[in-house]
DNA sequence: GAGTGGTCTAGACCACACT
DNA sequence: GTGTGGTCTAGACCACTCG
């Protein structure tokens, strides 16, 4: 097992080896990892240890169990995030994907703040994304994008169709880089005028800022995200206890 | 055990049932349940499957497992509320209970919403409570509580101390209503009149309206509250994956 | 039918808390 | 030392999936 803490017990240890074997890459999303038996013997521990690792890997919905066919890969699919919580004025609530389009590409120099969100140095470079989120023709959210040149600067040439209809499956095809996570923010401000343009409404009015920092399996920060829509299509719910 | 779906795995029956006693009050918040070793015996399971339900248990946060000295009841806390992200404009983090004052106490005829909300008759009557939630001197909050003057009624001529600091464990001790979980849904809007009074700002200010619906362990609906807070306190995180 | 995960058992031994 | 929960074993049998 590779660099896991031996003083952890057995279940840890063999919970931490599989992340890591999937973060590594030797099982992708959706493949089948090896059996509940493969690994009890590999590992060389009783089958309920395996058990023990895989049931909590499975609650961090890092796999899936299905009865009768396997331990796959789950990929994630980011359905808690707060976007889920943007409906249109209707109401309705079919769980579409919205449709994209982006605005503009470009190398920038990020700021002091965008550095530090993607742990670049003094003098690296960024790629700079503008792109709306829509759905029946009425603008959802307008988004700013920011990628580390370094890992990602010949997104700045790929065709459009490529980056569609969503990024996260573009990084990892193309670039081999996989989101695992991410960490959002919520606030609530009034519009600047781009943000006011591009979501068709008045400057001033009030909006809800996401930030989203997406992170790979590595803890490497990928993406740092900052969505803007109109506050009045917000509605957030959660279950406390 | 009462009333448990036979058809149910041993484990989870085990679980439900452990959960209706907590409920029923056969074990108070901060109680020592029975011993792995007494629920084995007395369900007639190995002890593997008493764990396995208890281990579901702790899971969900109905009870804390104390390493050789017990399994205990577990009060709800409402660490993951809402609340919790309002934050004065210092943005220092200690975890204060902010003080409260009660600005008023009167019978109403509640509003068909409120009246869906606590799932009362036409012709019940409801309990209005107007309350600050303060930190230094500085209104964080503004509350609107609704609750039924059936089951709640001699709350308005209860000394207010006994409403102090926090309203349910006022709940659980005078009318032995304890608060299981709650609904939490969140959204911005503009401060009507006598909100931005309460919250010393101007009329249309941005605030966050935050409504919730707290209910008992049998899924009775205990407390309607609505909360108005100014929208540039309040920043929002979570972890997605 | 062969292979997989799901439930359950009846123990052993370890680690921690209290007195 | 006694009692508690935590880890681990080596099986048995059941339930589901797929060829």
């Amino acid at each position: 097992m590779t660099k896991v803490d031996p003083r952890l017990p057995r279940y840890q240890q063999i919970r931490d080896d599989i992340a890591a074997r999937i973060a590594k890459g030797e099982w992708r999303a959706g493949d089948a990892i090896a059996t509940e038996a493969e690994l009890s013997s590999s590992y060389g521990v009783a089958i309920g240890t395996v058990r023990r690792a895989v049931d909590e890997l499975a609650n961090d919905g890092l796999i899936e169990r299905a009865h009768g066919r396997g331990m796959f890969v789950r990929r994630a699919d980011f359905s808690t995030s707060l976007f889920r919580f943007f409906r249109l004025g209707t109401g309705d609530s079919r769980p579409v994907i919205p449709e994209s389009r982006i605005l503009s590409r470009s190398l920038e120099t990020p700021s002091v703040e965008t550095r530090a969100k993607l742990g670049l140095g003094r003098k690296d470079n960024a790629v700079r994304m503008i792109r709306l989120r829509m759905d029946e023709g009425r603008v959802l959210l307008r988004e700013e994008i920011w990628l580390s040149a370094r890992l990602f600067g010949p997104i700045l040439d790929m065709e459009v169709e490529q980056l569609m209809p969503l990024l996260y499956p573009a990084y990892e095809q193309h670039f081999g880089r996989i989101v695992a996570r991410a960490r959002e923010r919520l606030r609530v401000e009034t519009a600047s005028p781009d943000i006011a343009l591009d979501l068709g409404a008045a400057t001033g009015a009030m909006v809800v800022r996401m930030e989203r920092l997406a992170i790979d399996h590595a803890d490497m920060p990928l993406e740092w995200r900052i969505s803007h829509g109109l506050a009045d299509q917000f509605v957030y719910e959660v279950d406390v206890h």
